[in-house]
DNA sequence: AATGAATGAGACTTCATTCAT
DNA sequence: CATGAATGAAGTCTCATTCAT
């Protein structure tokens, strides 16, 4: 019964007491989002497409700007913030740790998400460098949500060995390059995400962070 | 007399005949698309700001996507070509290369021209993510300009063990992984871009692309 | 209800699930069109003397020629076609005819159309002259339509002895010569449209066709 | 020297101190206007045509509509009246005059200049059907320059015997929509206009016009 | 006389949003 | 909750016209 396109916000806990035509529209804004972008897509074509007039939009999401947070808030505010804290306490919860591990934990497990909510991040991505706001929720959630968490972690595992001595910003940038680059590839530039293609991100990263003997 | 926000585009010749009015058209709206994006600005705003009648921008660009692709195309054909053109030159002329002194080669000398056009390319990339057919420009310009090129100095490198032995696309994804997070981090993420980070995304890049021992 | 202005779009069916307002656009830009021409009317103007919102006359009719081809469209595609269609059957239905029966069958009946609908067929007449495409229409329209019916009708009444023996052509010609004088006249320069005037033309008409003792 | 495509113009005197430039930008105009239409034609597309600055057409003709007038007024001013009045002398000068001869000198002298003129005229039919003021300066014209002198030649020839005792205005209206199917079947129906075309509207013509004995 | 860059009013059109039903 | 007609502000673009050179 659950669309299985939605997942992400079913996890999230945000599609309560959405009936099928919000659900509707939800679905049909991320393909067209994503497909042509926020601002080259009308409410009236989400509308035709999804098969609901078009005032339902507006009674559900207010205006168009809340069709769009529907679909980038949970993202930021949810899944990002829970993907961190899992992968954290997965760290944590792993006693010894080669680097190769860590970046594999890093890594594989998260590309499934991507391959499915494609749309979801292809649009999460293109607002980022289109719209100064949603750049600015991701830039100020930084500090408050993720920093202290990861420079924790980072600080331990190089007391570990796991990390070489780079400032951990350096480390933090080359990771999200690394990961990055898969994603964008794929998602933008018909690239494969498959496990050779990871496998091959997950070498040339553990080589660049590692510590040299 | 030079305007040196267009330094860019007096190197690749396409400044000839612009007036001085088609040329403030012209800086203007690289710094507002840059600013707000190309969909959020009005050729109303870019007139206004540019002190012009907006008339002007229609009778120079003929409509406000050729002011884009004014901004844009010379990037893609001129820019990037000749870029990528004496960067391989350069490799080819020196005869004992180690890999820090590859991609030293590599970064180091082309990230001021980003510094210094900054508006430009955060225009070049938020398009590129925005805009399908601006990407499709990008993925097609690729294997036949660049591509063949690009492979050809990488299996070199690779004889002469300045390269490790991954493929060549995971190598080339690497690279501009690496390039592309120092980039973007710098332009859309306010950081910094002085000779510290550039280094420090220089080693992560040699470690990750050395030949072992 | 009816506005009898739109009578002859109402019986070519075409009206249903316009609302009022959408009604009143129709008649007024008949209107406008009519007294200032196609291209000197905007749809500003009629939409202000309508009396409704301008985007109105896009939501129904797309583009401003939209609104024009729903006027013009009917006429070429409805009107003509059923009124040829109920002229000949006319013909058929009667037994002994003269030529002067003939000319009055074809002229008389029909003018009262012209007067009845004068805006409509001043937009008609201009836009034939002005615009190539609906020219064209009509052109193309006249053979698969009108002439292949025309044609045997006029070779019956030849032998008959109701018409002379100039080539059809000629007959067609001198037929829509002489109609075409009178609305003309009537249309664009204030010449009566009454019963003698009619009945002039009408006789000019039967001494052009009428075979000679 | 002269262009043929003006000889109207040039036989009206309407042509001196005119500039090379400015009869190119005539010639184009007449070319444009009548394939396009006066308000579909943009001066800048006259000018690029013609091969001159556009600037040069608002030198000489004012504006817009002043390059419309100078085609449409010598037609309308000059070579109307003197047409007029050369028919009307020919009548004067014949003693004996069949309805046929009448008829002929009529029509057939007529034509040769409406297919040397083709262009012009299609414009003058199409403005005086579109504009209100050309076909006003048209209703204008005719009481005062053709009128009386058409009545009087009427009545003289229905004394004759060569024309019928139809009133004046019926026989007026017969000429000229005669003529005009020809002409409205050649300029705008891609109908021919020989001379056995001719023939046969001077057919119906004196038919329609004839005494009955 | 000739040029064409510059102007800006006004055209058509789109589109998010409201609201009566 | 659902509909879609109606709105009107704001957008892109055209074009006749001016004027300094």
């Amino acid at each position: 019964m659950h669309k299985p396109e939605l997942e992400l916000y079913y996890q999230a806990g945000v599609l309560d007491h959405f009936t099928e035509k919000q659900l509707k529209i939800l679905t049909t804004a991320i393909q067209i989002f994503s497909e042509k972008g926020y601002e080259n897509t009308s409410t009236k074509e989400i509308a035709e497409v999804a098969g609901v007039a078009e005032g339902n939009i507006f009674a559900k999401f207010k205006n168009k700007r809340g069709l769009l947070n529907a679909i980038i808030e949970p993202v930021l505010n949810r899944v990002f913030p829970s993907t961190i804290d899992a992968f954290i306490q997965e760290q944590l919860d792993k006693e010894y740790l080669s680097t190769a591990e860590f970046v594999d934990s890093l890594l594989f497990n998260r590309m499934d998400m991507v391959k499915e909510n494609s749309a979801v991040f292809k649009i999460f991505f293109t607002e980022i460098f289109y719209d100064h706001d949603v750049r600015q929720e991701l830039i100020d959630l930084f500090p408050n949500v993720y920093w202290q968490k990861l420079n924790n972690l980072i600080d331990e595992l190089k007391q570990k060995h796991i990390l070489n001595g780079l400032p951990n910003n350096d480390i933090i940038r080359t990771l999200w390059s690394i990961m990055g680059g898969l994603v964008v590839g794929y998602l933008f530039f018909n690239q494969p995400l498959d496990q050779r293609t990871i496998n091959s991100g997950m070498t040339a990263l553990v080589e660049a962070i590692e510590p040299k003997p």
